[in-house]
DNA sequence: GCCAACGTTGGC
DNA sequence: GCCAACGTTGGC
């Protein structure tokens, strides 16, 4: 099993929306990084949804239920989409000012390379993030 | 709302 | 193939 980050604006499409929805599409991605780390992605994979701009915080934990498959938005063929449910959320939110305060996750992408939209995690990365968020 | 970081585009 | 110009993301 493999683990990941997927960054939401919960403006646009929020954690609630998604336990709301029961599983939603994860199209419009257009960044090659990202979309390969999307056709990388196998059902079951676990995925931390992180809220940007307005939240700053990862509030649940997310999984792949389709792996990757065209994006119906886009007619060229080259982009990629997948489809999550929510698993469970947080009982504590692990905020960006928390993750970046700990040289735990010095190397994490979350803080490299903080435009990236889907972004790989690493098993240890996602135990400390899981416990963190109880 | 600003702007730094990053990606993409297109002229040369 | 380089790089300037431009657009977007997302933290602040």
């Amino acid at each position: 099993m493999n683990y990941w980050l997927c960054k939401s604006e919960p403006e646009t499409y929020s954690w609630q929306d998604l336990v709301n929805d029961g599983s939603t599409i994860w199209d419009g991605v257009r960044n090659y990084a990202a979309r390969n780390n999307l056709r990388a992605m196998q059902v079951g994979d676990r995925i931390l949804f992180y809220h940007s701009n307005y939240g700053r915080e990862i509030v649940g934990i997310a999984e792949v239920s389709v792996s990757a498959f065209p994006d119906p938005s886009d007619d060229t063929g080259t982009w990629s989409s997948i489809i999550i449910k929510p698993l469970r959320a947080f009982k504590r939110p692990v905020s960006l000012d928390i993750i970046k305060a700990d040289v735990f996750f010095l190397e994490m992408i979350l803080i490299k390379n903080s435009r990236l939209s889907v972004q790989p995690v690493t098993k240890k990365e996602y135990d400390k993030i899981i416990q963190m968020g109880g």
